[in-house]
Formats: C-alpha cells, sequence, structure tokens
DNA sequence: CAATTTTTTGACCGATTGGACAAACGTTAG
DNA sequence: CTAACGTTTGTCCAATCGGTCAAAAAATTG
C-alpha cells in the first residue's frame, strides 16, 4: 500500500522519522526563501536526499508548506495563551513580552516563515487567522480590559497594544539582519536581545503605567 | 543606438514614462509576490505592454527590481530625516511616529517589497543598510541621547527604541491581513490607522516620559 | 530461505520561466 | 521620399520547475 497523506494510520517509524527531516529540512529552506522562492530540489538536499524521495513523503511542495504552518500556528500562539488574569497584569505583560522575545531569539525561522505568508496576503492560513487566531485575541482582549477597568493598567485599546508586542518582538527575528546592520558588529552580538527585552519591559510597563 | 541601462543620458520622452509605468506595475507585482514569486510575465500584463517590450526598458529582471529598491529607502529614510534637535523632543516623536504610520497608510506596498527584501537577508541591499542606513541612524541616536542627557525624554536604549517604531508602523502595511483578520469586519475598517495612531502616540509619549 | 511490502532512485515529462533576436512597425530629420 | 533611429512584437531557446513512473534496492514478514 502507498503511503495516505490523508490518513494518519499506517505510519512506519521510517515515515515519521524522514517527515521530520523533511519539515525541519523545509522550514530551513522556506523561511530563507519563501514558498515560491524554494523549491522541492533545494528541500530535498537540505534533507539529503533525493527530489522523488521526498515526493514519496510529501505528494505535493504545498503540503509540506501546509504541515508546517498548521504546527507552526500552535507555536505561536502558546506564549499569547498563557496570558491570564491570575496575577499581576505588569507582572504577565512582561512575561508575556519576554516570552515572544525569546520566540524571536530561538524560533527566528518560524518567525520569518509566518511574516513570509501574511506578506503574501496569508492565501493558506486565512481561516485560521480568522478563526483561532481571532478568537484568541478576542478572549485576551476581554482580559485586559478588565484590567484596565480596574485601574491595573492605563486605558487603551487592548487590541492595538497586542500588535504592537507582536511587532516589537518579532522585529527581531523578521528583521534580523536590518538590526545587526544598523547596530554594527559592536552592539549587533547576542546581546541585543537582552538590551531590546530591557527596553521593550521599560516602554511597555511605564507606557501603561495607570494615570492615579 | 541600444538604450544603455547604465547611462542615463540618452532617455527620450517615452523611455522616461514607459519605465515609470513598469515600476509602478513592478511595485504592484514584487510587493504582492516577492521578487521570486513575481514573473516578468505579470509585470508586463500590469504595465500594458509585452514581455519582450518590457525587456527593451529593463534588460533583466533584477534591473527593475534594483531601480525600485534604490528609490525605496530614500522615500523611506525620508520620515526619519526630519528628526531633529529644533523643536521639542515629545513633539518630534510624535510627528516621526505620526509620518511613518502614514507612510504605512498611505504606501503599504513600499512598505511590503522592503520587507519582503530583509526577510530573504537583504541579499540586494545589504551594502545600503551598513552605509546609508546606519549613518543615518547613528546621526538620529546621537540626537535622541542629546535629549535624554537634556531630562526631556526618559533614559533608554536609543537605537530600540528606533527599531520598536518601526516595528509598530510598518506592522500595519506589512501585517496588514493579518490586523484586519483580528479586527474584524467592524473595527478593521479605515479606522483602525487612527486608533493605532492614537495607541502609539499614549504607548511613546507616555513610555518615554522622564521620570522626574 | 522466499515472498511481500516499503523505500529509494534514475530517467523522464509538460509547463513555466528569464531572456535573446530578428523582423516589423513607427517616427523623425534631411 | 528615404535613411536613420526608436519602438514593438512573434517566435524561439535553454534552464528550471513540480511532479510522474517504473524499476531497483532494502527492509520486513512468513
Amino acid at each position: 500500500m502507498t503511503m495516505e497523506g490523508s490518513t494518519p494510520r499506517g505510519r512506519t517509524r521510517i515515515q515519521k522519522e524522514k517527515r521530520e527531516v523533511i519539515l525541519e529540512a523545509a522550514l530551513e529552506v522556506f523561511s530563507a526563501n519563501g514558498f515560491r522562492g524554494s523549491t522541492i530540489d533545494q528541500i530535498a538536499e537540505a534533507a539529503g536526499m533525493s527530489k522523488p524521495n521526498l515526493l514519496y513523503y510529501f505528494r505535493r511542495k504545498e503540503d509540506i508548506h501546509e504541515t508546517l504552518m498548521h504546527r507552526l500556528l500552535d507555536t505561536w500562539l502558546a506564549p499569547l495563551k498563557e496570558l491570564d488574569n491570575i496575577g499581576d497584569p505588569m507582572t504577565e505583560l512582561r512575561s508575556y513580552i519576554r516570552r515572544k522575545l525569546e520566540m524571536a531569539r530561538d524560533y527566528p525561522r518560524e518567525s520569518r516563515l509566518f511574516a513570509n505568508e501574511i506578506l503574501q496576503g496569508a492565501p493558506r492560513i486565512m481561516p485560521m487567522l480568522e478563526g483561532e487566531l481571532k478568537d484568541l485575541v478576542d478572549e485576551k482582549v476581554e482580559v485586559i480590559k478588565g484590567w484596565m477597568r480596574s485601574g491595573k493598567i492605563a486605558r487603551t485599546d487592548p487590541w492595538h497594544l497586542i500588535f504592537a508586542i507582536w511587532a516589537t518582538t518579532q522585529h527581531y527575528a523578521d528583521f534580523d539582519v536590518q538590526v545587526r546592520a544598523v547596530l554594527g558588529p559592536d552592539r549587533g552580538g547576542e546581546g541585543r536581545f537582552e538590551d531590546a527585552a530591557r527596553f521593550l519591559e521599560q516602554l511597555f510597563l511605564e507606557g501603561l503605567r495607570p494615570k492615579s
């Protein structure tokens, strides 16, 4: 029996392993060149196998990308999911910013893959944006609104607050080459994430300090 | 004599006009699909001419992109160039944020073209980033440092302040589809730029209010 | 061992791509 | 008019692309 892409059943040990190798290679290639800029040959070479061999595990180039994007969104939303109102609002926000910045530092390829997809108009994940993502944001917006009502943080627009956190943190992954070019050799080393963390904490925590 | 791409001399009126039409079409196509994702045929069609005709004005696909990127950087740096210390620091910063946000609103294609290039590792404009861009930022960092020394704004990292302004404003162009998907039909209309402007002003101006 | 199934590969295919080129067309100057 | 120059197009080409296929090689099973 040939492998059925639709049925998760019947995956042998080799299939599971090779599919992981391919996905890892595809993440590397897709995040660096975008979907249309990447070729199956490139991915196959990065995965250490021939093109027909790769196509034995994923029938179409788009299947690889789709699998990658589905996994990605879960990883990507995880930090926001952790945001809840059991702790102190300022502490919660600081933790969220830190987690997002750590993701930009530790998973820049994932961030760039996501950025690539959105830049092209999100043709393959639009439903997920309007569904899962929007629902999660709506939920967290209510949490933030609660903080504002109770005077724990300044009143402002919760949606744009979330956008600002996304934008500033992901910037260090997506625009990494620009950040390093501007900072130069001295300031552009690994310490840039520490500097960024300090700055962003100050910006957001001072910027959201409740007036009273 | 055939047209020399290297010599700006000898451009007829028709050449100037057609080159502009091509660049406008290329901006549309490149910003939506990236460099490798765009074809000469697409650009030619958007420009209302045949592919060989287009190649009469630009010998290679890359020449179009290069011309576009060179112009782009000038446009892109203009708002930052205007930042100087003749006015009140807070007013200057507010103006800068507003100008950048207006650019994201009025020139989203340019923003996405730039983002695409940086995402791919800036293969074609790296020298400009390390040269012009870095020099300009270094200069403005000194301006901001002066404001901090004189106690007009809070002491913080000027480089990351600039990054944060870039990231938050360009986010509304580069991640537009995500912003609109998350905001939904009600809040995602044209008013979103007004909301963003209000939020960003509050965030940055409160976040940078000097502690006295 | 042999039979069967899974994995791998070389060769191939049609479509698309960036680009070349010569011929045709248009325009202008003498 | 004609010669020269600028512009446009149809046709063509080599390279690359995503993907197929049959057959070989490995692995698994009995």
